[in-house]
DNA sequence: GTCTATAGACTGATAGAC
DNA sequence: GTCTATCAGTCTATAGAC
């Protein structure tokens, strides 16, 4: 279920081989990836991976289905709760996903791609039809508020365009923040923290004044 | 020069393979790619392709540099311009990307992949020198508003992401959009033509409002 | 459970005919 | 310039020893 356990001890042999197997995966993408190279990366011989996985593929999906599921993890508890506000959902939300991403930074270019070359496999597999639900508390209250402000013209996707582009963006890009804005790991994710209240602010912003 | 033409008429064969193994390598990606499939695409067979680009190597350096160019051509004349305010520098460059991405949507995934797996291979090619340069005109431009405004203490860094993550997210997530929230192809393009005039109003809104 | 050795298929690249 | 045929290397997966 954990995507990026700190230091794994006592961990069993297959634990480990999928542990390598996220490793090379989510840095070298599925073709580029040998099971020579999970293999070698988990101490291990190559056989070992067919004899607990059976295939090269079949261990793939069993990582991407873990890594979809990081993502939707919790989030029905945060968008259906009835005692916090619209604001107060969206900061939550964001401060979720930072912390999420700063622990596993290269989950949404590996998401991406596979979302790119495969579409259908993996978008039975996001089961979000619990949000787009109508039933969900976050959608009342954006179409209450959407209701009292005459000049909300703005097609919502946008809103929801600008929340995960301003909050995993970022993550994708930042081989090219590190490298040619000079800016380090640390400054980086103090970065990322600093979006943690600064992305709700700009949001709300962004509703309230465009008419 | 041009990374997706809207039809090739009398392209000679070099070119026709160029075309193919574009098509082929943004969508599939390098390791994934098999020199059978560009040759397929191309209609030509599969020793024309090392007959004129030696390698499969040599090949994708070729397209991925072009595609760069794409990112950074005619860039400099709009950031040195001295006869547009700071407002209508990222009004044009704005418009300028979306439009580019428009045309071609795959490239900003394509570039992101090879920016991870290869960052040293492709940073010394992307020569963006001629923009982090002080002397350019934008860059004075923003120090100026900076040194007027007392209140902008924020880290000029998140505007930067900002307008890169609004701008060029939606087309890496856009299978997303299309597939879970149903968005056509021509309802994501009216989008995004309705985001060259938000994104810009949206930034400054930013600016100004950030304490 | 873990290893070595190898089968069987595929890949990038080239030789050589036309 | 364009093709067919093929080589040499590499890959995933498995058989079989321990």
């Amino acid at each position: 279920m954990k995507a990026q356990p700190e230091i794994v001890k006592n961990a069993t042999t297959e634990e480990k081989i999928k542990e390598a197997a996220r490793r090379v995966f989510t840095t070298k993408g599925y073709a580029a990836t040998r099971t020579r190279d999970i293999a070698e990366e988990s101490g291990y011989n190559l056989a070992l991976i067919n004899y607990y996985f059976r295939s090269k593929e079949k261990l793939f999906d069993i990582i991407m289905l873990e890594h979809l599921q990081l993502f939707i993890h919790s989030i029905k508890d945060i968008v259906d709760n009835q005692s916090t506000s619209l604001q107060e959902k969206i900061e939550i939300l964001i401060g979720h996903y930072i912390d999420m991403l700063i622990k596993n930074p290269e989950i949404p270019l590996f998401v991406l791609n596979e979302l790119n070359a495969n579409p259908a496999k993996l978008i039975e597999k996001l089961g979000f039809n619990q949000i787009e639900n109508d039933n969900v508390y976050l959608v009342k209250q954006w179409k209450e508020l959407a209701g009292a402000k005459k000049t909300l013209t703005i097609n919502p996707m946008h809103i929801v365009m600008n929340v995960l582009s301003m909050t995993i963006f970022p993550f994708v890009a930042s081989p090219l923040l590190r490298d040619r804005a000079g800016i380090s790991q640390e400054e980086f994710n103090k970065l990322m923290e600093e979006r943690k209240k600064l992305i709700p602010k700009w949001i709300l912003g962004i509703i309230m004044t465009t008419t």
